[in-house]
DNA sequence: CGCTAACTTGACAAATGTCAAAACATGTGG
DNA sequence: CCACATGTTTTGACATTTGTCAAGTTAGCG
């Protein structure tokens, strides 16, 4: 699919960032941006780009990471349909200090900062649902931290299980994960081995059942007690 | 002093978050803003609180941290005069993922958030500041999540150093620590003692000097290839 | 099938935290 | 101005966690 392709006003307002907008300004913003289709493993923004507006993932899924000089990537966030990114590099022009790659096959649209100061200015509502936005990321950066500072590597995988599942809309036991165990795995900070050693740990203790991607959670009041730091000692096999 | 003195509007002008606003706003902020004096090592906020309104720091220092439920501490960030905070959970209207304790005796201004987002709906350019002021800080927690995940305590250390003196008014080769050595290894997530290690390792190499809590930058080059990874192995003593 | 990528497992090494003690600094009241 | 009391920093010895490397296993997929 070439780039490029026009956007329906009507798809817009299913945006999370876009919800609740008038249909004038859905049909300025549908107006101003374009589509953008990339395949796996192609990368879409390299750390130093600049970036004069932002980008909602249409489809497909997406990888924000940071590199190490020695080529050490550590992933921030997996992105999923809805998501949105360059906010934050938009709104104070600086550099991106993140790379950005498709994990699948994704489409994009992106829309010029022009365009979403425009409407910034006509609907005071929208500047309250970017605020938002923003504090969102901040909190969920802010999670970031904390889980990777302040807890052991079982504790955090234990955390992640256990806020995938209560994000699901019905809080599930049954988790999903976005993308490979060594993403996963960047992202809770730790070297593939470790989580992979971590799980099956769990899987032991009979806590959860590893299937491919997805964990059933078998005991979760087992795993939150472990989560608030109940190390028992490793336990010899 | 007592809280609640009144605030005067040209006070307010000075303060980075509220710089270019109309002379009528800042007296409308200043109106609606209350003084908040507190003591070395009282908690203004704790995890989980909820927060209507931000806060300007005036004078003192702040330490803005997280706990692990055994107790350990993980400072974020120090606030100096002039920084503000609360904007993420007053936006976003979630209970305060962290605790803010001073450090040296400090005096505060609040806020209420309807001041706020009357002003914000008043003075576009408001918005504009707004949104800026908090695309900073999620770039500040960016790279303090890269910092943290990508490099050893050496490198850490270094970075911190190089930071700070690139920060100053004119970069200058003198660096200020802003709080105890233990403070600051916490926001460099390591251990007092390692930090200190660092530090001398550093100081052995002739690269910098230690005074108290001014770091004399001797070579910065040398330090920047440090920073790059040229990770010579731990010289024997 | 057979290829490739994803995942697991074990043995080992390296980085960092912990604990305890000592050295040092700072501030207070006599 | 001294001397004690308190908090900060340094140092050493040691334990622990986690990463690394290498090899093996499994699982998708043409």
């Amino acid at each position: 699919m070439p780039n490029g392709c026009p956007i329906a006003p009507t798809d817009l307002g299913r945006q999370a960032l876009f919800a609740g907008l008038a249909e004038a300004n859905l049909a300025r913003i549908a107006e101003a941006g374009s589509i953008i289709d990339v395949k796996r493993g192609e990368r879409v923004l390299s750390r130093g780009d600049r970036l004069d507006g932002l980008y909602v993932l249409l489809s497909g899924s997406l990888k924000l990471y940071v590199l190490s000089c020695g080529g050490d990537e550590r992933v921030l966030r997996v992105l999923a349909p809805g998501d949105s990114f360059g906010e934050a590099i938009m709104f104070n022009r600086i550099p991106s200090p993140v790379f950005v790659e498709s994990l699948a096959s994704a489409r994009l649209a992106f829309f010029p900062r022009e365009v979403i100061t425009d409407v910034l200015v006509r609907a005071p509502d929208f500047t309250d649902t970017m605020l938002r936005s923003m504090s969102n990321l901040m909190h969920q950066l802010i999670q970031d931290l904390e889980t990777c500072c302040l807890h052991n590597a079982l504790q955090r995988t234990v955390h992640y299980l256990l806020r995938k599942a209560d994000a699901a809309p019905t809080p599930h036991v049954e988790v999903q994960l976005p993308a490979s165990k060594a993403v996963v795995a960047s992202m809770l900070n730790m070297s593939a081995e470790t989580f992979s050693r971590e799980l099956h740990r769990l899987q032991d203790e009979g806590l959860i059942e590893i299937n491919r991607r997805v964990i059933y959670l078998r005991s979760r009041d087992g795993l939150i007690d472990l989560a608030q730091g109940s190390l028992k000692p490793q336990t010899a096999h």
